[in-house]
RNA sequence: GCCGGGGUAGGGUAGCGGUUAUCCUGUAGCCCUGUGGAGGCUACGAUUCGAGUUCGAUUCUCGAUCCCGGCCCCA
């Protein structure tokens, strides 16, 4: 009987690991060079770490258990919570702002259809210790680099909900949570129909859905219209132009709400193409965590990339491994072994397993895309040397390994690629 | 949790009440023990599971399960 692997995860093939591997490293170079740095986290936290940033309505999608000892735990489903709960228990006296990355696996336990798996890959980002938009834009302007780094489009919208705040502060706070929530899901009616529910006043009510359809160039303006020149439209400005600075194109969208109460101001989100309904592959801005989970007041602003959402649309190729095969005989075995260590260290090399006879062993490099093969047959032994033959043109020549390594070293453009990614 | 569409060797498929379950590809080996890519031959390998209808089910019915897509949800 097959064991099958459970529902919603995936089998990486050589192949897709290998361009798996290919993309994250491209990512995780262009998220160091713009000065972060990798962290850790448990695969498993405290069940009470998520029920807290979330609600206990969260456990219905969460893969939690109780583990021997009665403790309440469950597989992250996400990396926030946990960095934040990271910074609040070690990281609290370090220098900030304090510039954090994490590439992991989340599970959710959820219905699976396309770009959304239980078991899935986020790659985030978090800046933490400062509230002012240059740290805002930074992390922006750093997503839509890593999407444009591995050839996404990706469409940014950006929003402040200072402004809907805003309009919305004369109101009581859970029926501003509930807005918001109805906003971000872009209920239209739903929102009529809680806005009539609590007798929202008639000027509220205009404004806000006249608020909430603004995007494009004119959205600023408008904005101002209906809410006046409040510091939050400002604030809002500063990032755009710093935007602007970095050469990042972005629409204005007031209907971002990104429905959770602990988002402080700038919201964002990335839509990318050829997704279906799971279109979204970015999501973030900044917000107020470290409080809930007992630290300082500190601000934080974060954005989340669903990995295998970008592995889905994303056509970059890893490069191939153009692997080394030494070809032996019976009586050679030993002295193939004893050069494949000293080729190692420069190259990939196969060795054969299998025993097979001289045609078989060409026949098996063939198949393998290998450019080259070593063959190391009695006459080679005899003379000290080896015979490198280039499996594109049938050409042969008697090398010493290290006239072989210098020329593939030199010929054999992985060599300098692979050390490029690193 | 809900709604659609699907499951036949490792991959791709044909059969749609009775077949030795078809073909392509793959893998291993041989033809061919110092020269690969072609060809020939051989081997390996499948009806998702469980009930029901039937003399007989891969085929029809029901249920489960998994996959694909959508809803809900999206921290």
């Amino acid at each position: 009987m097959k064991i099958s692997k459970p529902r919603g995860t995936r089998d990486f093939l050589p192949e897709d690991t290998k361009q798996r591997r290919h993309v994250e490293n491209i990512l995780r170079q262009i998220v160091r060079n713009w000065g972060f740095n990798e962290i850790i986290t448990p695969t498993f936290e405290s069940l009470e770490l998520f029920t807290l940033k979330s609600g206990e309505g969260i456990i219905g999608e969460l893969y939690n258990f109780t583990d021997k000892g009665d403790r309440e735990m469950t597989l992250r489903p996400e990396l926030t919570a946990p960095v934040m709960r990271m910074y609040v228990n070690e990281m609290q006296a370090y220098q900030q702002p304090l510039k954090l990355f994490y590439f992991e696996n989340c599970f959710r336990y959820e219905r699976p259809q396309k770009g959304r798996f239980r078991e899935f890959w986020q790659f985030g980002v978090e800046l933490i210790g400062s509230n002012k938009a240059d740290a805002d834009a930074e992390v922006i302007a750093l997503a839509t680099y890593m999407l444009k780094a591995v050839g996404i489009k990706g469409d940014l919208h950006v929003n402040n909900l200072g402004v809907i705040r805003h309009l919305l502060n004369i109101l009581e706070t859970e029926h501003q949570s509930k807005i918001m929530r109805l906003v971000d899901k872009k209920d239209d009616i739903g929102l009529n129909d809680f806005l009539e529910e609590i007798d929202a006043p008639a000027d509220l009510r205009m404004k806000l859905l006249e608020l909430i359809c603004l995007t494009g160039d004119e959205a600023i303006s408008n904005a101002k219209e209906l809410v006046g020149e409040i510091p939050e439209i400002q604030r809002f400005q500063e990032l755009l132009t710093l935007l602007d600075t970095y050469g990042v194109e972005y629409t204005i969208d007031f209907g971002i709400a990104r429905g959770l109460d602990y988002y402080t101001g700038t919201v964002f989100e990335i839509y990318a193409e050829g997704l279906g309904a799971q279109n979204q592959v970015c999501g973030g801005g900044s917000y107020q965590l470290i409080k809930l989970f007992g630290g300082g007041d500190v601000p934080s602003t974060g954005f989340g990339l669903g990995f295998d959402r970008i592995m889905e649309v994303c056509e970059i190729e890893a490069p191939d491994d153009k692997p080394i095969v030494i070809i032996a005989k019976d009586s050679t075995r030993l002295e193939a072994v004893k050069t494949s260590i000293k080729l190692r260290p420069h190259m990939p090399v196969y060795n054969d397993l299998m025993k097979r006879n001289f045609k078989a062993q060409l026949t098996y490099a063939n198949n393998i895309g290998a450019n080259h093969v070593i063959i190391i047959g009695e006459q080679e032994v005899e003379a000290g040397k080896v015979t490198l033959k280039n499996m594109n043109s049938g050409e042969q020549e008697l090398l010493t390994i290290e006239e072989v390594i210098l020329k593939l070293g030199k010929n054999n453009d992985t060599i300098p690629e692979k050390n490029k990614k690193r």
